[in-house]
Formats: C-alpha cells, structure tokens, sequence
DNA sequence: CAGGTTCGACTACATCTGTAGTCCAAGGGA
DNA sequence: TCCCTTGGACTACAGATGTAGTCGAACCTG
C-alpha cells in the first residue's frame, strides 16, 4: 500500500465516511479549515488514484470515487509505524509515556480496563 | 518546535543516546543500515542545528553537537499528532485499535492493566 | 447551434526530504 | 614549509507534497 501523505488523508476521510461521490461532493465535504480550491482536491484525487487508493466507476463524463484501501488498515499501518519508531514496536512503552505525559484522564483509565478486560478469555 | 523529519530522527536518537559527539562520532553511530555518507549526516545535523533541535558548542575547530529538545517532548508531540489525526484525539479508539488488530499480546494487556493500575488514586 | 460551464488530464511551481558533492580554511604530518 | 586531510558552509538535485492553473472535450442553456 503506498503511503498517504497527511492532505491525501482528509480525501480519504471524506470517502471513508461517505461513498461513492463525485469530486466536487468531495470537495464541498473536506472540512473548510482547509480551504482548498476544488482544483486542490482534484488533484488530490488524482494521486490517490495513482496510488491505487481510491477506484472510479465512470458515470457518464464524471468519476465516481470510493475507497479501495480500508480505512482500519491504514490505522493500522500509520500506528505500527509510529510504535515501531518511537516504542521499538512495543505498545507498553507507548501507554506508559502517554500515562507519564497525563494524557490519560480518569475516565480513559476506566475505559481501557474494561477494554483489555473483555479481552482475557 | 520544527517538525524533525524521518532522517532527521535518526541523528536525534544518536544524540539523545550519547552527547555532545562531534559530526564524525555521530555518523560513526548511525544505525549502519542507513547507509549514509558521512556528508549525509553532516547535511541533517545542519538542518537540525537549523532547526534548532540541535545546539553545538565549538571545540578547536569542530563542532560538539548536544539535543535541544527532550527526547519525550519530540515523542509526546508525535503521539499526539497521531493520535489527533487518526483517533480524533482520544486515546481510547487508539488502544481499542490495537486491541482489535491483536497488537496486543496477553503480557501487554497484563502489563498495561499493571501500569494502569498503578496510576490509580 | 453557440457560448459558457464542468470534467478529467496535464502542467506548474515552491518547499521539504533524502542523499550527496564542492569549496575554502584550519590542522597535522613529512 | 607544503601538501593532504578534515571540518563546516554552501550548492545540487531528484522525488514527494501542498496548492493550484491551463487545456481541450463534453454538456447544458438559451
């Protein structure tokens, strides 16, 4: 899968969320902080599709666009990469730094219990 | 702080591991599969002096290079812009992620609940 | 049917990155 | 002293990225 660059990646969110469309309801969905021109995600569109991360079905002189990668393996693939260079690839050493930095509140402590939880047999 | 590029991370772990090490020393250091020349690293850590992650003292005519950014400040924002961009900011999603994509071994999630535990009033 | 509109394809261009190469001055060895 | 080495500064250059602009064909509107 070839990498997404960060401005891919809100192209990408867009049809993740909602597919087929056209690429002008692509660019009036990406969020208007951005403010880019609809030739901006034109072109966005267009590399994604190079990069074989979106299909289109033709629909009449327009395209249709959908995702061809799903968006969990992405995720899954921007995490690993993260965790293999900051954490060896271990996730502990990522949530005891984030515990260590108080970016876990109260309540996420709650929920990741009952999260790993569920998960013992 | 100026985002520190892929590359440019390398030389900061160099650097974080051992300092103040001149230009020579750190090549001598970078993990051999990069492969670089040594002008290579001589290019980064100008960039990162550029940047300020770096500082350098003079010793004769060389330079000693030392961080000027913690290792856990340059973590911590990473994560963060991960966890920002992928998982709307919470930790939760990201941890749950894991979970589902059986990153987790059964000692992380012991060692987790062990960390988390811990971190409880 | 003619002219404006809309599409995708192609082109542009500055910046950032990865990966060096060149140049000149200071040092060190013969 | 003279040359070779070593150091940092500056330059190079291709590919990725962010952000558009141009162009010719197809459509719709009047």
């Amino acid at each position: 899968m070839e990498r997404i660059s960060e401005a891919e990646h809100a192209v990408m969110e867009v049809l993740w969320a909602e597919n087929p469309l056209t690429a002008a309801e692509v660019a009036a969905r990406v969020p208007a902080e951005r403010k880019w021109s609809d030739r901006t995600v034109k072109t966005l569109l267009g590399r994604l599709l190079a990069k074989g991360a979106l299909a289109h079905e033709e629909d009449g002189r327009r395209y249709l666009y959908r995702p061809a990668v799903r968006k969990d393996d992405y995720v899954a693939q921007e995490s690993s990469r993260l965790i293999d260079r900051l954490f060896g690839g271990r996730v502990t050493p990522l949530v005891a730094h984030l515990a260590q930095r108080d970016k876990l509140s109260d309540r996420d402590i709650s929920e990741i219990e009952a999260l790993l939880k569920a998960l013992k047999p």
